[in-house]
DNA sequence: CCGCCGCGTTGATCTGGATCAAGGCCGCAA
DNA sequence: TTGCGGCCTTGATCCAGATCAACGCGGCGG
């Protein structure tokens, strides 16, 4: 899929796929034509870089389809991942002019950006943004410090079925909920950038990968598409007691 | 020193000792004003819950003095602290009745509280609080994302030294800033807190703290008070590029 | 004075995940 | 067709930190 097929269907954003989670979810019909002025898209390669830790960044965005990663990275190369970012999530903070780290695309990725400054005096004048924008970063919060216990406290099996788990959940929403048990999704990371996720080494992300898989628990269709049989035993091996509760709520 | 001399001095939110860097930061005298009607302190012994995770929450505060921790625990009893309070912190999320986390007073604790309700009203009609809580969400995000570079990819000894760096240079901020390299601060937590902060056993920061004592990094005055010679080499040990600089346009 | 308890240290051993190394699969370009 | 590079898997070995265990020290209540 061309990534200028993509822009044309969004131009109007009360066709948004993303309109209802995003920044702007609580704007105002005028409010959303201020901002329908403003913004502009911008589209990246799966795995170029949208910025550099430590680089001026001039806009914000929302991610409106593919997927990015927050990265940050020791000098000797250790490298950690401190955000995954969805279509709906916003990324850059207004009121700093730099990132402290990298955003990289990682699948072909369409992000819908404002000129920082723009975007801050928008904040200013509509307050219906600047309150999403506190709730959407106080959901983010809280799910850096589920992912905390995540890195502190959990075992590599624990780590890697919490990051399907995430991603089955995530992707679920996007669709119509479901109510059946079954899962399936496209992993939108390698085994690498997984492993960078959960602060693991890629050999042992593969070995737990093929474990959960050789005990059922999931099922390989390719090496990127993943079929959850029983999300619930997906669930329990996550050791995620209120994953459902938390995340409902949440958003 | 009792909690209750505590309480007296700050009646007045002009003179209370966190107020230029607290959520009331930036209000004007009358929005003080309105503050200082509905606000009501309550103080906390060490090792007091202040309120356990999925309990209904309807107040939010400030960390006036001591120090708070918000942490997660698992069925099996694995916990990771997720969050340190130190005064002027902010604890509470305004749009949610329930904490995801136990907050615990870790030392003696005075806390300057509003009940939920009236400040989200607030909220609304003075943006000066809406804006510094968003400024202060953003900080902690940062602060949530360094720590997972911490846990998810720092050695046991990275993680000692980082922790006291970070102590040191929270209590560097609340005296006067100190342009030699020496620094001395008081340990407020105990080696399990300390554990429990870092992803650790309480066996192991035992020995890593033995281990930066024999090195000469940090010089112990009984067991919770320490003196680091050269806070330069402290933070070389603690694999901390950017610290300063992330830390100081932090707040 | 004794015994207990909370907190910390230190030693011995074990082990989950890292590290080092080899090879498989697949798409793509020459 | 071959060769190559990206991505993934699997095996062998190693080691940082967990686990299990003992003990030290100071405060406190009997």
């Amino acid at each position: 899929m061309s990534l200028h097929e993509g822009l044309k269907p969004h131009q109007n954003c009360a066709n948004c796929p993303i309109h209802y989670r995003a920044i702007c979810a609580q704007c105002e019909p005028d409010e959303l034509r201020l901002l329908e002025e403003i913004k502009y898209y911008r589209s990246f390669e799966a795995g170029q870089t949208v910025i550099w830790a430590g680089d001026r960044m001039d806009f914000v965005a929302s991610v409106v389809t593919g997927v990015a990663t927050l990265t940050k990275t020791m000098e000797d190369g250790r490298t950690q991942m401190v955000g995954l970012m969805l279509p709906s999530d916003f990324v850059g903070r207004p009121g700093r002019d730099t990132t402290p780290y990298n955003v990289t695309a990682v699948t072909d990725l369409l992000m819908c950006c404002f000129r920082k400054k723009q975007f801050e005096a928008m904040m200013i004048r509509t307050p219906h943004i600047a309150h999403r924008l506190l709730a959407m970063t106080l959901d983010e919060l809280d799910a850096a410090r589920e992912w905390m216990l995540l890195l502190g406290r959990k075992t590599a099996r624990e780590k890697i079925a919490s990051l399907l788990a995430i991603i089955a959940r995530r992707d679920a929403d996007l669709v119509a909920p479901q109510h059946t048990r079954q899962r399936s999704f496209d992993l939108p990371l390698t085994r690498a950038a997984m492993a960078d996720y959960l602060g693991l080494t890629l050999e042992t992300v593969s070995r737990q990968v093929s474990a959960l898989r050789l005990d059922g628990v999931i099922v390989l269709k390719g090496l990127r598409h993943i079929v959850v049989p029983d999300i619930d035993r997906l669930l329990a091996e996550a050791a995620a007691e209120d994953f459902t509760d938390v995340q409902v709520q949440g958003r």
